[in-house]
This record gives structure tokens, C-alpha cells and sequence, in this order.
RNA sequence: GCGGAUGUGGCGUAAUUGGUAGCCGCGCCAGACUUAGGAUCUGGUUCCGUAAGGAGUAUGGGUUCGAGUCCCUUCAUCCGCACCA
């Protein structure tokens, strides 16, 4: 019987379904395991292979940890609020709901051909009333939070009210965007107003006028991590920075937790890193300068306290709030020439010129608190107002950026910092910076001598006892900007009384997006939901018009997924109790400074109020690789340039007897072709140019005495594919001296495009390449036919083509690795693919391509061997016979046993594949057809190749499904063996094979080796120095 | 600039703790069967050499009986971050 993969898989796809093979429940009596992809957004595209490679690598473990026995939860679902939908609500109209149910519909129908086993009872989308919800309520719980940095957790703002009214600010130790200070009088004394003002000082999810990108081409802010190069990430707009009035999360507040719950984590290293990096914590010191002759004094921050005796200048951020009051009258004008300047710059610009220097002197003098000198105080904008105080002490001497500003502006340059065991020398002669982490104090006073670090501990303990500075950490971290001006997204359950914004009632939510006439702003500026009509609270309190960012519906998905239909609450305790988080986590690296940093926020959050029981939402995560495309190219011929070309190598050759001189230069002239000698002019063009020069070119080469020829490219062109001589033999007559028209009339060219094939000669000379669609190339022979109709200019498209070894012609297409994209033509599409291979053929190629975390190219000619392979795996089971399997069966099939259960765990599936190909050529080489061998054989491939398996288990007999079987267990009693085929090497190098006992002592081991025939030719004339024995490893005999 | 990752045949890769470098597959070569092949099967395939043998895991060095693997140097490619004080 033929291996019909079509009808295998379509009647397995069915049973699965029909059956519910792969809905999954709580179940106390198996351990659980859950694995997850992240959440896909539903593109207009639809897959193309790269997407489903994460998908099949989840799907393969979480069918391998069901084979072992594990309860395992695996889901999926929709991330369906975003951007491109509401686009193309935009420009046509549609709603995006209905763009977005039709991609998800096209997602499913490529995700079910590939077989995967997801439990679809538990399928979640974002833009679901019912799902969304739970983002509006946890969005409620923010408000209604803040965080308390002594407890060091979430805690309800009802808490702070209390405190603030009997305390008031005294010895409160909270997250807050700025300190204040009151007390519990002047807290009772304020309005509702003013109290519910105070408090967006606090709550987890606050009101506030901050700095955004703005994207004006798109209408709404974005998110520092939707932004790259000053552009948006989704359709490439520029961003500016522009202050607005915007829902934020303090995921400050989580800063730390968030760094040091990475420590508990299996991820990479270097998505920590990325995190790491995006937190970016640093400890140092904030230090308070006096200003000379006025009574103020403004903080800055530092890591490097010890190098307070090098500060020669100081910087202020050109948006920090006290550079009015510092500066003088004489600076004033320039001041504010300087600010303005810096304040209109756009991010672009700012990060393109980050090396020029630029500033200004704002004419007031900081006060060095131990030895008095005066400090001139700066403006620059190398100096950031987001990060520390908006204001640095400057030490050029160690910090390569204040060093440039120094040289600039020629200020002075202090050394404080020496190489430990060298001398301090004169800065001036300085070239750069000396940015020492490690090193002796010098120039110090009472540091002098002290190393680095011990420097800094020293100086942040006096700066203490000063009362004029003290130890401090500060993050890089921000608070998330958490509202966009677009329709698409979930509606805030706020509305406004006052002015101030108020929670919504609990037990309101969902909070529907209401239904609008256009999808963008109002005509005065306003985000789409302003168009809604009568959204309005039942009081008739104006709601909300932000939504949500896409990251909100995709926070906690992972949490709902346990319990996704319970409309009481988000889930429930138990199923939260049982699931508890995700064990294996694989998508791509990119959501590394999102995605993965916002839901671990929302994650605590919820740990926080008791409702996840744990602290990290993903236990071990693995980042798939890019697959990149495969590109291919046609070398797309300059008429012009190959003509001449291929003309002057036959002139510069000199086969015709004269010497030519390419580009020749006469007076306002130029020739293609001039031989001096004898007054020849060789000129190539098409015929339509050389009708119009021919004329005074005549008349030109009669007045010098030059004889002329001019050649129209066509005739070249049908030389070169007619195999004719015609355009040489004209030539050679030419130069000759015979009598030859300078110009023979004929058509002009009207071919098509011409291409060249990739391994004719110097083709970089005269062709310029050109993408070809890879479905009309085929190991990379292009076919013509399918090229001529696939474009209507290339509908006369001629080729030049080589050779191939069997003397036909053929066209050859170079090739090129670059991401798989649709402007490349190079994208493999899966349900192709699985139309001509199968699915079990897709999955197994798509694991056998490589290590799972690295990025490959996609190799079209490559699945043919999975194809074969199965086809090879299928033919096994022809016919099944009940006698015992033999020895080496036995050794095959538990050499596959401990190989698979060793590399699934540690995610390396292509090596798995691999081990699948070694077996089955083994059992095939032995004919076998054992039960005992192919059943267990059946369950161990079927996480892999779920079609083939269930179809062969049920050949076998069986009528319960393989999904449901148990992984056969490892005996290692299978694969021992008692000899050993040992490599001899002499002096490291391996020299010929040796089988011997595996429980031979060393001196037998010994003698077997040196009186082994193969060996003699070693020992000559030397003498064995040593003998290395490893059992089972090696033998390694020393000589000299 | 800082941080991370990766460099092995024509290509994708393998070599789990230092122990036979190149498994498996693609491609290629030869052969078989065929009216035919982008079908199937068999054999071969790191490079140089007829062979014996030699060289060989980006580069140069080191440790070791033994290094793709460990240490140092340099180079290349990719990714992330970037006036972050």
C-alpha cells in the first residue's frame, strides 16, 4: 500500500477533532504540564513557514510530556487587537473586527492542516468581550493599587488614603512619580479634587502629562519599545516627542522584582541580558551642590562618587525646570537660544548627531562642598532629563562624553583616577578618556590612595554625614505609557467628573467598544471613540475615548487560558492552583524589552492581590531562530553594457590585428572604440540613437579622416542567440580596410528583456541582478515558460544560457539568504507544502532543518529526504509479524528510546529527526517487521509525525488513539555490549580499529594493540613511551 | 562604544562530560531499472594525492598523551542596547 499522506491526514485531523483527543481538564491524579506559544497576531498574510516552527516544537514536547504522562495544558489563541486591522479600517471602511475574524479564520485553516495539538475548547481572542473584561478589571486593580516599597507588593489605595489621612506624608515609603510632602491636616483639609490629584501620585495605574512619541502618520502615542531609529516599528512613521496627558503603569515600582526574579528564570542569557539592560540598574549616590552666591542648591546623580575632586563642570538637561533661576542676565539670551534649539530637535536628529557637542554656560558657579571651588554650571543635550535628576557632574578626565565636552568648550581636566602601578599624567596630553572602573584615587584629598570601589563607599559615607548626599539606585526602567488615540483596542472603564477620572463599578465591565462612523480622529484632534455616540456613563460622565495598547489583552492571556470561559472571575483558584504557570514558553526573541517584561509586570501584579500563586508567569522559555528565505536571482542584462562588452574583448584582444582604445576622448567626443593607428571608430547603440547621430558622426570622421562603423546593439544580440558571426565578420571587414557601410538599416531591437545565465564569464560586467519568484526555480534552474508568464514584461524575456553536464541548455539563477518576505518572492508557504509532502513531512523538515534556537535559511530541495524518509518509514510496516524481535532490533530501538527522551528535554528535535533516519535505516537493512519493534516505534514517532503514527497504530489493531499511549520505557540491558571496537591512535593520531573485550585489563589491552598487525608499521624504530586506556573510549600509544 | 551569540565539506548540520571530526539529510558523481524522469533503488562523496600518506573545525598561540570542545589573541558575521551619568 502506497503512503497516501492526503488521506491520512485529512481521516486523522477528523478523528482527532470528532473525539476530542485533545481537550484536556483538571486532573489531580497526573502532574501538569504547560506549554505555550506566544500569542500569535492574526496578519493578513497568514503563515508562511517560519511561524510554524515554534509551533511544531511546542507541539511535539507537549505531545512527548502527555506520552510520559503529564496532564498538559496547551493552548491557543489570538493576540486580535492591533494596528494593521485598524489601518485598513482606515483607508476602506471595514470594520477591523471583520478583517481580523477573517485572518484568524485563515490562521486556523493553516494551523489545523499541519496537525497540532491544541486544546481549541480554550481558544482565547483579545477583542472578546468576554476576555477582555479581565483586562479592564486588572486595568481597575491598578488604579485602585499602589505599590509599597517596604512590603514590597501591591497594596489597595484605600490603605494609602488611610495612612495619608492620619499620617499624612511622614515616614511613607511608596512608589510615586515624585516625592511630596504634607501632612495629615493638609490632607484632610483638600478638596475631592485635590485629594484624587494627589493620589495619581500613587496609584499603579495613573493620569499624568509625560513626554510620548507621538506618531502623527498613525495618529497615536507609542511605546518606547514601538519605537526604533525615531521611527515606529509597525509602518516605519517618524516619532516625535511631545508632552500629552496619557495613562501610565508605574512598572517602575517592579523595577527591582522584575531584575531579580530574571535570577530564577531558564531563559537565555542573553533575552536576560536584554532585560537586564532595559532595567538598567545602577547604584550610586545623589549628591546636592551648593550654588555659588545664591541661596539654592540642585541634586545631581552618580555612579562614580569617588571622582567628586575631578569635577570640573557641571550639565543640566536642557528641560530641566532650574536652569532659569541659575542663569545670569549676561548668559540669558544665549540660554535660551541653546534651549529652544535643543527642544526642537526631533529624536532622529538628536540620536543621528549624537557625537557633536554642543552647550552653553549658564553663567552661575556649583560650590565643590569639600574644598570650595567653583564649579561652572552648563547646559547640554548630552545630558537626558529621563534619567537620574536631569543633572550630572561632569569628570572628563574618566567619562569619554564629558571629556569631548571639555575639549570643546576648553575647560579643565582633572585626573583623580590612576592605572593602578603607573604614575597620574598631565590630561592635556590626554587623547581620550581614561574611564576607569578599576584604579588608585589621586588628587583626592582624604581618597588619595584608595581603590575605586573602596573610594566610592568612603565618599558616599561623608557625603551621608554632610547630609549632602546619600546612596542611591537608580533604573532606566520607565512607566509604561498605557493609552493609544485608536479605535481598535480595549475602552478604559473610566469616566470623568470634574475632569478627574474615576473607576467604573466592577460589576459594569465589560465596557463594549462601541460601534463608530469613521475609524480616525475627529476633526479636532480627538482619538476615534470621541465619535462614539452617547459614551456617556448612565450619570452622563463623558468615558474615556483612549484604548488600551496592544500589550494589555496580551499581559495575561496565559492566565486565562486555565480557565477560559469562568465570566465571575479572571480564573478560578483552583485551576490557577493546578495550572500555575506556563513550564516551556517558546516564541520569538524579539518580545524580549515588551511583551516578556510587560506580562511578568502584570503577573506580580496579580501574584500581588493573591490571584496568581506565582511569581514569574514563565518558567523556561525558548526563542526560536529566524527562518530566513532563500532568494533566487536572474542576472538581468544592459543591452548597452553586455554589447560593448562583448565587443571589446574581442578588440582588446586584439584578434583583428589593430589596437583599440575603449572611452576614447576626442575634443567634446567620446568613442566607444578608436583605434589611432588607423583612424577607426567603433560605436554601439541602438539602432534608434545610431540613426540619429549617424549623420554628423559622418561628417565628424570624414573632416579627420576617420572611417566609422557603427553597430547596432540587435545585431549583437541575435549573434549571441542565433550562434551567428554576422556582427564579428562586419568587424573584421571594417578593419581590414574593406569598403563597409558605416550603418546598415534594420529593425530596431524589440525583444524582450534579456537574462544571463549565472555561470557565463564575467556577467558582473553588464547585467544587474533581478529576484526571481522561487516557485518557478527548481534546484536553481529557472523555468523559462513559468518566467515568461509571470510578469507581463517578461512575457518576451530572452535568455543566454549555459551548458548543463549532459550538454542542454539550461538557465541557472544565483541565489541569495535574506529574510523571507513577499517583496523577495521568496516565501514558502506551509499549506503548499503540506498539499505536496504532507504535514508529517512539514514537521519533521521543519525540525530537521537545525537547532531549534538558531536562525537557517529555508532549503526548498531539502524536505524531499523527510519525505523519503517517511516514505521508507511507512514501507516498515507492510506487513507485521508477532516473532521476538533479534538482539540488535532490540539495540536499535532503545538506542532511539534513550536518544529521543535525552534530546526532547534538552529542545534539540533536529538531532531527534536525525535518530529517527539512523533507526529506520538500521530495521531496513534488517528486514525487520516485529511488533515489538514498530508499535513502540509508532508511539516514539508520533509526537513528530502524529498523522502517519495514529494510522499505523490503527493498522496494527488498535482502536484507541497513539496520542493516549505511554512512551516506551529506556532497558538498558538492550544496548550493552560486551566488546568494543576501539580506535588505536599513535601519539594522538587514530591509525586503525581494534575490537577487544570491554572487561580486558590494560596490560592485556596492551599486548592485544602491540602485537596487532596494523600496528607493527607504528613501532618501528621507535619505543612506546606511554599507553593511554580509556575503557570504551580509546586507545592512545606514545612513541618517540 | 558596550553587551550577547555564532564561525566545522558545495549547502543545512552532527560530535551530551576533552577521547575515531564530518553522523543524518540536501546537492553532486557513478551505476541499476526504465519509452521517459524533478520517480525508485544501489554505491560513492572534507581537501590534496594513482597510492602509501598528508592536511584539515575562521586566525595565531597555549594547556594536554589527546582540543571542534578548555584558556589567551586576532579577524569575520549576526543580534540587542546606546550621550543612561
Amino acid at each position: 500500500m502506497e503512503y497516501n499522506f492526503e488521506e491520512i491526514e485529512k481521516k486523522w485531523q477528523e478523528y482527532w477533532r470528532e473525539n476530542k483527543i485533545y481537550h484536556v481538564d483538571i486532573d489531580h491524579n497526573k502532574p501538569k504540564f504547560y506549554v505555550l506559544d506566544m500569542f500569535p497576531y492574526p496578519s493578513g498574510a497568514g503563515l508562511h513557514v517560519g511561524h510554524p516552527l515554534g509551533y511544531i516544537a511546542s507541539d511535539i514536547y507537549a505531545r512527548y510530556k502527555r506520552l510520559k504522562g503529564f496532564n498538559v495544558l496547551h493552548p491557543m489563541g489570538y493576540d486580535a487587537y492591533g494596528l494593521p486591522a485598524e489601518q485598513y479600517a482606515i483607508q476602506t471602511g471595514t470594520h477591523p473586527a471583520v478583517t481580523t475574524e477573517k485572518n484568524i479564520n485563515r490562521y486556523r485553516e493553516q494551523m489545523d492542516k499541519i496537525g497540532f495539538c491544541y486544546d481549541w475548547d480554550r481558544e482565547v481572542r483579545t477583542s472578546d468581550p468576554h476576555y477582555y473584561k479581565w483586562t479592564q478589571w486588572t486595568f481597575l486593580q491598578l488604579f485602585n493599587s499602589f505599590y509599597c516599597n517596604k512590603c514590597k507588593k501591591a497594596q489597595p489605595i484605600s490603605q494609602l488614603v488611610d495612612y495619608l489621612s492620619k499620617q499624612g506624608t511622614e515616614g511613607l515609603d511608596v512608589a510615586c512619580t515624585k516625592p511630596l510632602s504634607f501632612t495629615a491636616k493638609e490632607w484632610n483639609a483638600m478638596s475631592e479634587r485635590e485629594q484624587q490629584e494627589t493620589l495619581m501620585n500613587y496609584r499603579l495605574a495613573y493620569l499624568a502629562d509625560t513626554m510620548v512619541n507621538w506618531c502623527p502618520e498613525l495618529g497615536t502615542v507609542l511605546a518606547n519599545d514601538e519605537v526604533q531609529d525615531g521611527l515606529s516599528v509597525r509602518g516605519g512613521f517618524p516619532v516625535i516627542r511631545k508632552s500629552m496627558k496619557q495613562w501610565l503603569l508605574r512598572i517602575t515600582a517592579y523595577a527591582e522584582r522584575l531584575l531579580q526574579g530574571l535570577e530564577t528564570l531558564d531563559w537565555t542569557e542573553s533575552i536576560k541580558d536584554v532585560q537586564r539592560n532595559w532595567i538598567g540598574k545602577s547604584m550610586g549616590a545623589s549628591v546636592f551642590f551648593k550654588v555659588a552666591d545664591k541661596d539654592i542648591d540642585f541634586e545631581v546623580f552618580t555612579t562614580r562618587a569617588d571622582t567628586l575632586f575631578g569635577v570640573t563642570f557641571m550639565v543640566l538637561a536642557p528641560e530641566h525646570e532650574m536652569i532659569k533661576e541659575l542663569t545670569t542676565a549676561a548668559q540669558r539670551a544665549a540660554v535660551e537660544d541653546y534651549v529652544t534649539w535643543a527642544k526642537n530637535r526631533s529624536e532622529r536628529e538628536r540620536m543621528s548627531e549624537v557625537k557633536k557637542v554642543s552647550g552653553v554656560f549658564t553663567g552661575s558657579y556649583a560650590v565643590n562642598p569639600f574644598n570650595g571651588t567653583k564649579i561652572p554650571i552648563w547646559v547640554s543635550d548630552y545630558v537626558l532629563m529621563g534619567y537620574g535628576t536631569g543633572a550630572i557632574m561632569a569628570v572628563p578626565a574618566h567619562d569619554s562624553r564629558d571629556f569631548a565636552f571639555a575639549r570643546h568648550f576648553n575647560l579643565p581636566i582633572i585626573q583623580v583616577v590612576a592605572k593602578p602601578g603607573e604614575e597620574p599624567s598631565d590630561p592635556a596630553t590626554w587623547t581620550e578618556s581614561f574611564d576607569a572602573k578599576e584604579g588608585v584615587l589621586v588628587n583626592s584629598e582624604f581618597l588619595n590612595g584608595l581603590t575605586v570601589k573602596q573610594a566610592i563607599l568612603h565618599m558616599i559615607e561623608e557625603l551621608e554625614k554632610l547630609g549632602i548626599g546619600k546612596g542611591k539606585t537608580n533604573y532606566r526602567l520607565r512607566d509604561a505609557i498605557f493609552s493609544r488615540q485608536r479605535y481598535w483596542g480595549e475602552p478604559f472603564p473610566i469616566y470623568y467628573k470634574d475632569g478627574m477620572p474615576y473607576a467604573m463599578d466592577v460589576n459594569k465591565l465589560p465596557l463594549e467598544l462601541p460601534s463608530i462612523d469613521a475609524y480616525k480622529p475627529t476633526e479636532t484632534g480627538e482619538p476615534p471613540l470621541a465619535r462614539a455616540k452617547n459614551w456617556v456613563t448612565e450619570e452622563g460622565y463623558p468615558i474615556e475615548t483612549n484604548t488600551m495598547p496592544g500589550f494589555a489583552g496580551s499581559s495575561g492571556y496565559y492566565l486565562r487560558y486555565m480557565d477560559p470561559h469562568n465570566d465571575n472571575e479572571y480564573f478560578s483558584r483552583e485551576a490557577n492552583n493546578y495550572w500555575q504557570n506556563v513550564d516551556l514558553y517558546i516564541g520569538g526573541a524579539e518580545h524580549a524589552t515588551g511583551h516578556l517584561i510587560y506580562s511578568r509586570f502584570w503577573n506580580k501584579f496579580l501574584f500581588d492581590l493573591g490571584l496568581a500563586c506565582k511569581d514569574e508567569p514563565f518558567q523556561k522559555m525558548v526563542n526560536q531562530g529566524m527562518i530566513q528565505g532563500r532568494s533566487s536571482i536572474a542576472y538581468r542584462v544592459n543591452l548597452e553594457k553586455i554589447c560593448e562588452y562583448a565587443v571589446w574583448k574581442r578588440l582588446k584582444e586584439n584578434k583583428l590585428g589593430l589596437t583599440f582604445v575603449r572611452d576614447y576622448k576626442e575634443g567634446r567626443r567620446r568613442f566607444d572604440f578608436f583605434c589611432p593607428e588607423k583612424g577607426l571608430i567603433i560605436e554601439i547603440n541602438r539602432m534608434g540613437n545610431l540613426e540619429k547621430v549617424a549623420e554628423p558622426w559622418r561628417q565628424y570622421a570624414d573632416e579627420h579622416g576617420y572611417r566609422l562603423l557603427l553597430v547596432p546593439i540587435v545585431d549583437i544580440i541575435n549573434d549571441f542567440e542565433q550562434g551567428t558571426d554576422y556582427v564579428r565578420q562586419r568587424m573584421r571587414d571594417f578593419c581590414m580596410g574593406k569598403d563597409v557601410p558605416a550603418l546598415i538599416q534594420g529593425e530596431e531591437y524589440s525583444g524582450g528583456p534579456v537574462f544571463v545565465s549565472k555561470n557565463l564569464p564575467d556577467i558582473e560586467q553588464f547585467s544587474d541582478p533581478m529576484l526571481v519568484d522561487i516557485n518557478i526555480v527548481h534546484n536553481d534552474i529557472l523555468d523559462i515558460h513559468a518566467f515568461r508568464d509571470w510578469r507581463d514584461d517578461l512575457k518576451n524575456a530572452r535568455f543566454i544560457c549555459e551548458k548543463d553536464k549532459d550538454g542542454n541548455k539550461v538557465f541557472v539563477c544565483d541565489w541569495l539568504i535574506e529574510k523571507m518576505s513577499k517583496s523577495k518572492f521568496n516565501v514558502q508557504n506551509p499549506d503548499d507544502l503540506v498539499a505536496k509532502y504532507g504535514a508529517d513531512t512539514l514537521r519533521l523538515y521543519e525540525m530537521f532543518l537545525g537547532p531549534l534556537e538558531q536562525s537557517k535559511p529555508w532549503d526548498t530541495q531539502g524536505i524531499e529526504g523527510t519525505f523519503r524518509f517517511l516514505k521508507k518509514f511507512w514501507k516498515l510496516y507492510s506487513e507485521i509479524s508477532d516473532e521476538p524481535a533479534t538482539k540488535e532490533e532490540m539495540r536499535s530501538l532503545h538506542k532511539l528510546i534513550k536518544k529521543e527522551e535525552e534530546d526532547i528535554e534538552r529542545i534539540s528535535f533536529n538531532t531527534v529527526v536525525s535518530a529517527f533516519m539512523i533507526c529506520v535505516n538500521e530495521l531496513t537493512d534488517m528486514k525487520c517487521n516485529k511488533r515489538a519493534i514498530l508499535e513502540p516505534l509508532a508511539i516514539m514517532i508520533s509526537p513528530y509525525a502524529p498523522h502517519i503514527a495514529e494510522e499505523l497504530w490503527h493498522q496494527m489493531g488498535h482502536n484507541d488513539s497513539v496520542v493516549n499511549q505511554r512512551f516506551p520505557e529506556f532497558d538498558a540491558s538492550n544496548v550493552v555490549e560486551n566488546t568494543f571496537l576501539y580506535p588505536v591512535s599513535f601519539n594522538g593520531k587514530k591509525r586503525f580499529d581494534l575490537e577487544l573485550p570491554l572487561d580486558m585489563k590494560q596490560d592485556d589491552v596492551q599486548n592485544a594493540v602491540v602485537n596487532a598487525p596494523e600496528a607493527k608499521k607504528w613501532l618501528e624504530g621507535v619505543s612506546i613511551r606511554k599507553v593511554i586506556f580509556i575503557p570504551k573510549k580509546i586507545i592512545n600509544i606514545v612513541v618517540g
